[in-house]
DNA sequence: CGAATCGTTGACAGGGTTCAATTTACGTGG
DNA sequence: CCACGTAAATTGAACCCTGTCAACGATTCG
């Protein structure tokens, strides 16, 4: 039985604001089901004129774009409390596939009452357009990886991206977060060649900055990790949740 | 004097779509007033907490970041009717640095009116949602360039896009666009090196698929520019006014 | 056990960067 | 009107980061 939003385990968890009781209804009235998919599952496809609107409960997934040479570019990973098909919402057609790395639950909104319910609630609307315009923030952060950042740069910025997201969704343990994720899916968000990305990785290990084995990642040099990458603060900031 | 919205030049461009009276309306009420800039001044800094929004009325100009070792990258190319300054609308801070490379004229709004405006015309509310998603779209297409491209697929994708979108806000003159950019700026664009670009440029203009210069772009041959960025269209869809 | 998937490693080639010098265009001051 | 300084474009050459090819090991699963 689908989880009752007021009791939704990701609203407690750091990386989201608070939600006023009122939203939480409306976001329950909006919410029309829950879907589990299993690893592998195609949620979305590119082009596809889906008439649904997920956020995402449990689990992870990749989205990504094709050329037509077969290339893939992952545009970027999904989370736990990521929303899904805004591009549908808007504009009617994705531009992009998602995929489920693991198996996942995703609530479902549907894509009808999309429009009313961003019309009746300025509040969530404007949280949803925050949510864009932050999406927009990362894209250009990617850019600037896959532009200037060497190889090595790049993967110290992806992993620790990665572990501070799933830190702050309370996915931790003894330091170490879930990292389901092939190299394949890495190498693609980074323009990077499965050797080389490997290669890249086992520089890293080498040199104990980090370890990624069994599908966990720990990170153990956060601040050599963060020169490499150029940054100067690995935190996220806090985001509502649709 | 400031150009009313109701009289406004870009609004009957085919790039962009109808907008209702009373939205022109309200979005008269919503502006404040005009910006002219010069050529190379600083429209925005990064983490600038600017008390305007501003769309491009004429001219153009660049929206980048910088790295602390001093690598640039742009993130895109800001043209009339992009607006700017949504990250600092609704984040509260810039994300990136917007310069002018042309002058420029820039339609003024005050955010402290922001949330009021988008509290009241969920209509446009919803229609800055749809660029926010759209600009996320266009932010993939440029994922997947740096990531998976080659220097000419990526040269000839961008100068696709900038050929079009002049053209479809009405800025040919016999098939030449106006290319006011440094050839630095699309190596920044496209993460490549200066010489390197150059040199890429070059082949195209030996293969006479296109021609660049005196600031004026020409496009010879797009079916030959397509099959190398590996596009079907070069299209762009219509997209709203703010 | 055999097939499939993912990770690992070595060798080699190439696309792209860097360094450096030259050219062109253009504005400024004497 | 010309000398000079600056910004951008162009070209050549050496180097190297990264991609490609190829083989092998580890693990899982029917």
């Amino acid at each position: 039985m689908p989880v009752k939003c007021e009791n939704c385990p990701l609203r407690k968890q750091p990386l989201f604001t608070e939600m006023s009781q009122k939203d939480i209804e409306r976001t329950q009235r909006f919410k029309s089901g829950e879907l589990s998919v299993d690893a592998g599952t195609d949620i979305l496809a590119k082009g596809a004129n889906i008439p649904q609107l997920y956020t995402v409960l449990r689990g992870m997934g990749v989205r990504s774009k094709n050329l037509p040479d077969g290339r893939r570019q992952v545009i970027n990973l999904v989370f736990p409390g990521d929303f899904i098909g805004l591009q549908a919402g808007v504009m009617g057609e994705m531009s992009h596939a998602v995929q489920a790395t693991t198996d996942m639950i995703l609530c479902v909104f549907d894509r009808k009452d999309f429009y009313e319910w961003f019309s009746a609630n300025p509040t969530r609307a404007f949280d949803l357009t925050w949510l864009a315009a932050t999406e927009e923030h990362f894209l250009g952060d990617a850019l600037m990886t896959l532009g200037q950042r060497t190889a090595i740069g790049g993967l110290a910025w992806a992993l620790l991206r990665i572990h501070a997201r799933c830190t702050q969704t309370g996915m931790a343990r003894d330091g170490a977060v879930p990292m389901p994720f092939r190299q394949q899916d890495i190498a693609d968000a980074l323009g990077l060649s499965l050797v080389h990305t490997n290669k890249t990785l086992s520089r890293l290990r080498e040199r104990q900055l980090l370890s990624w084995s069994d599908g966990q990642l720990q990170i153990h040099d956060p601040e050599a990790l963060m020169q490499l990458a150029q940054i100067e603060s690995a935190d996220l900031p806090q985001r509502p949740l649709i």
